[in-house]
DNA sequence: TTGATATATCGAAAATCGACGATACATGAA
DNA sequence: TTCATGTATCGTCGATTTTCGATATATCAA
């Protein structure tokens, strides 16, 4: 777990965003077809108003600070939280900062 | 306090560092003349390799964020961690993020 | 194999960041 | 006022980030 890696992946609203509506997938995805106890793909993101690249983008920077987890399945890719880097990252912080 | 602005403000090994010191002033500035109880001025940060000029936008960052608080006595300023704000930072994480 | 769909990667443009030295500003001392 | 000192700001440069469209890759379906 690298803090400052982390910390610059949390550092932007987007990503931020992507975090925030992972935690409750059934009130912001609902028009998933797949079910959302696999993850949500990375299209339903597209929404936000950024182009398919940025998003894959900003998945590929949460995916690399660890602070989301993949799983393929078909041509789909499925992301979730990653809690237990989450939990131990706030842990972190709270002593260290 | 602005969240996003606090995250970028901390994805900074120098920044880190200058607010890690910050917490225990007596061990990491124990040459500096002032009194401690007043805060560390801007100088004492200069030992980890920085220049006068990015010792200074790093501290500036770090006041714009709110995670430091200043004082001008003369023609000193001396910089303290602003406890308030970072705790508020911290508990807004652990229920957000 | 071909075509469709989901995602990643590439290349480029714009913006931001991080560092520096030089300079400006503020304060106190002489 | 003049000088010295501490800090901030300016201008610059190189590196990184953010975004996009275009293209490549992977998988499934027909």
């Amino acid at each position: 777990m690298d803090r400052t890696e982390i910390l610059k992946a949390l550092a932007h609203p987007a990503r931020l965003e992507i975090l925030n509506q992972l935690k409750d997938p059934h009130t912001h995805f609902p028009t998933q077809e797949h079910p959302l106890e696999l993850g949500v793909c990375a299209s339903q993101f597209e929404r936000c108003g950024l182009s398919q690249s940025t998003v894959s983008a900003h998945l590929g920077t949460l995916h690399r600070a660890g602070l989301v987890t993949t799983k393929r399945i078909g041509q789909w890719i499925f992301y979730k939280r990653n809690e237990e880097t989450i939990a131990e990252f706030l842990a972190t912080l709270q002593k260290e900062l």
